[in-house]
DNA sequence: GTAGTACCGTAACGTACGGTACGGCATTCG
DNA sequence: CGAATGCCGTACCGTACGTTACGGTACTAC
């Protein structure tokens, strides 16, 4: 039976457990073949025994470092008042190219490796964390911004989870599994960019109140075909 | 060393070997928490020794799964003759629907899983057949329709590739890795026809070529809230 | 000083699992 | 009929890894 611990507490980390979840996360940005208690102990230069002190079992670890992870992660939220038609595409675009970059970073594709990994058995709900502290928290960040968008007039829409998950959709596309399962595929600076760009001119055609033009996203931004 | 196997001769597998697969796929539909090879040879009722004899390894048992598995889910090719705006539309929307109900089935999940678990130790493939065998043979087999259709006039893009994306990601939005990471997500016969019929709208609508409402795929469909 | 605490390094334990070996049975071939 | 082949069931081996235990060291409290 396991006993309480440290990060259960309800505490966060304290400095030096957050070294010890940035070896973790060091390893799992490294594409090590499997990450093992005795690597990190390593690596974090600690004990095993400090390791199942502070977090229970390797499950505990894991958790912890997604939150930490996650923690460091969560950009800014975004002004909703004054909003028009420009900053809307501007707050949009930011969203998406954020989002981008996280997905394709070799840390979240490792820890979602992991986390997809454990979801196999229930008895672990990693894979429940990750998704609150990516799919869903990017969810609700977003949501404020599409509802304040539809109290301006600027976008309209039905449903807002729906709107959202179509946002979602033409960010991602996918590129996320494609990762997952191992394909080489490097998104810089500037394809983070026009992607953002390409998903939320998209998403203004189909959501945008009225003037859009119909053949908005189409045309005009994807120049340079994809590699 | 690895010495030549029944499998890797080029042929495909014996109606006994099929029946070994089909115990693999039966396991990994029940969710169990860890495939191994003794669990499949007693499922299968076979030696492990015949096991590594058919398949060579563990990961030569999961890749003659996975297509395995590949081809039974192959549909047939969508007739491009006498293509007109309805039955462009029926055609996006059948292959909307199957692949939702492809990714959202157990088996799929799982293998989608175990595919994505060896994905981060460079020594298998499983990743690689994976998506050769899902997200880029769906590509190939729906390009044709899209340059068929641009080729009548009915919607209009300049890479394939692009366009195919978009499509992909209003298809699947969020659902894969949802489900990957262990979220409970039932999607039932009408949803999935749903879905298929927005995405598909949506989609028009990007690159339906001038006579599409700029407003279809806003309203009308999402009339149910999703949960 | 001495006791207590926190931690590191390392060794050890238990188990799970991939892979192999072997005995037995059923079928086929000569 | 005997020999060979193919395969099942099971016992076995080696290793990897999660987890625990223990000795040693620095630092704090009194």
């Amino acid at each position: 039976m396991r006993v309480a611990t440290d990060i259960e507490a309800g505490n966060g980390p304290s400095p030096r457990q957050e070294e010890v979840l940035d070896a973790v996360l060091d390893l799992l940005a490294e594409g090590i073949d499997a990450l093992t208690m005795s690597a990190v102990a390593q690596r974090a230069s600690c004990s095993k025994e400090t390791l199942y002190k502070w977090f229970g079992d390797r499950e505990g670890l894991l958790t912890a470092t997604v939150r930490w992870q996650a923690s460091k992660v969560r950009a800014g939220s975004y002004d909703a008042a004054r909003l028009d038609a420009s900053s809307l595409q501007g707050s949009l675009e930011a969203f998406a190219a954020n989002w981008l970059k996280v997905i394709s970073s070799r840390t979240s594709i490792a820890l979602n490796r992991v986390a997809v990994s454990h979801a196999q058995s229930g008895r672990s709900n990693l894979g429940g964390i990750v998704l609150a502290n990516g799919r869903f928290a990017i969810g609700e960040r977003l949501k404020p911004l599409l509802e304040a968008a539809r109290e301006a007039r600027l976008i309209a829409f039905e449903d807002t989870e729906t709107a959202f998950r179509t946002f979602f959709g033409l960010v991602g596309r996918d590129v996320q599994i494609r990762l997952l399962l191992g394909d080489k595929l490097r998104l810089s600076e500037a394809e983070v960019a026009g992607d953002a760009r390409r998903a939320t001119q998209q998403f203004l055609t189909l959501y945008g109140a009225g003037k859009a033009p119909a053949t908005a996203g189409r045309m005009k931004i994807n120049h340079r075909k994809e590699t």
